[in-house]
DNA sequence: CGCCGACTTGAATTCCTTCAAGTACGGTGG
DNA sequence: CCACCGTACTTGAAGGAATTCAAGTCGGCG
């Protein structure tokens, strides 16, 4: 609350110009909502299935993920989030909370009243679209992840993922594509994919041994986009350029 | 045109009224809105990914799903809609669709001009709301079957699918949940759970031999729901009551 | 220096796919 | 009324992709 919203609210309000035309209005209000500042550690959940939370958690530095599991123990990730995004924007309008949300790497975090977001809704029709396109192309990158869990085998899987990732860092102005590596373990990107860990350790080695990516220390660096892209069969339309 | 907006968007009015506390004024802009009708046959597509659709397709009888496919040629159904549905509402925002919509059985479709629908989200913020949850929705739903496609065994993956199915047609007021033949054919199963049909088959016997179900003439009859949703691992929390 | 978490590698196993060859049924036309 | 045909379902057998289990290795951190 002691900081300036222009600063600490800055990726969202970029996020929102990316879904929107906003005017300076519109870039007010976002920067004038209530907000209260919370560091965490990498594995710290921020949302846990069942929940009902009066606040939704603005991703500002690092990264986190959404989850859900069955009750034998296998846990799916179904989304990847990094600066910008608001990671439980449904709790607007649904209660209850379906799944997780944790962070995968140390990140901070503002939380803000689900209210003043649903106010800032209605009473801004061109932050309330953002939104609403907003959980629409979240929509569609699930949508996206059912043909990759469902219907492509491990390699293509795996590369696809990796693909999304980028695309999305990229578009959120963290990264330059060419030879990063990735804020990504084995084992996230198992759970991400529905593999085991093993198997996509094994399914790394051959991407690497085709040439599309480096596995270093155990951290994965793409240093071949396009060839990426065709092992993926990656068309990155579904992102809606705005992600 | 010609037809009566609450006679034949009943459907769509009902469907919205699950999602919010509408007044009559609300009801009286929904059934104003401007439609053609249109009948489909088994098979026939609605919408095409890539294209550029200015309206949107309200399901009025019958079923329909949506749908993806690989480059090489898996096909993965990503959701499955009934009465009242609206089939394509990411075009009001995003003009390009990102996948298939098909009729899975002979259906009656109502077409809306997307600016209309727009206008009236943003005319009528009770609608608006409605509209904006059915999307939050939509996408817990997609979390829900990319946990179910990537996690769960053949045998709990048709179960949850048809688990699903059952219960939103109840919600919808379609059938009694009793004993019913499904609008399913084995091949959509398949393509819904990311199975090879055949594997559905037998997964389908299995079912009946654990008396679940009961599989007669190739159609499908939930039997014994309360066992289904054992095997399933089947909890409604996901669908929001409303969907 | 030792421990811990994450990655690596091999071998056996399992679940599901693919291929192939049927069967049953509803619709169509003679 | 019946023969034909196509579609969807059924069943068996072989093969393959990914899992599981088990035993390492590597590097960072206290």
């Amino acid at each position: 609350m002691a900081a300036d919203g222009y600063d600490v609210l800055g990726p969202l309000i970029r996020k929102l110009e990316r879904l929107a035309e906003l005017n300076d209005a519109d870039r007010r209000v976002v920067a004038g909502l209530p907000f209260t500042m919370e560091d965490v550690r990498k594995h710290d959940y921020l949302v846990r299935e069942g929940e009902e939370a009066a606040h939704c958690a603005v991703l500002i530095t690092g990264y986190a993920c959404r989850h859900k599991t069955t009750r034998s123990g296998g846990r799916q990730i179904v989304s990847f989030h990094m600066s910008g995004d608001i990671l439980n924007l449904q709790q607007v309008l649904l209660p209850r909370a379906d799944h997780h949300v944790q962070a995968t790497t140390d990140a901070t975090v503002a939380w803000v009243p689900s209210p003043a977001l649903k106010t800032m809704a209605s009473d801004r029709p061109t932050i309330g679209e953002a939104l609403w396109r907003d959980t629409l192309i979240d929509a569609s990158i699930f949508r996206e992840w059912v043909l990759n869990v469902g219907r492509r085998n491990s390699t293509a899987r795996v590369a696809h993922m990796l693909c999304e990732f980028t695309t999305r860092m990229e578009a959120a102005g963290l990264e330059t594509p060419q030879s990063f590596y990735l804020p990504l373990s084995q084992e996230q990107i198992a759970d991400a994919t529905g593999l085991s860990a093993v198997h996509v350790n094994r399914t790394l080695h051959a991407l690497q041994a085709q040439g599309a990516i480096v596995v270093q220390r155990g951290q994965v660096r793409v240093v071949d986009p396009e060839r990426m892209r065709g092992i993926a069969e990656f068309d990155p339309a579904y992102l809606q350029a705005a992600a």
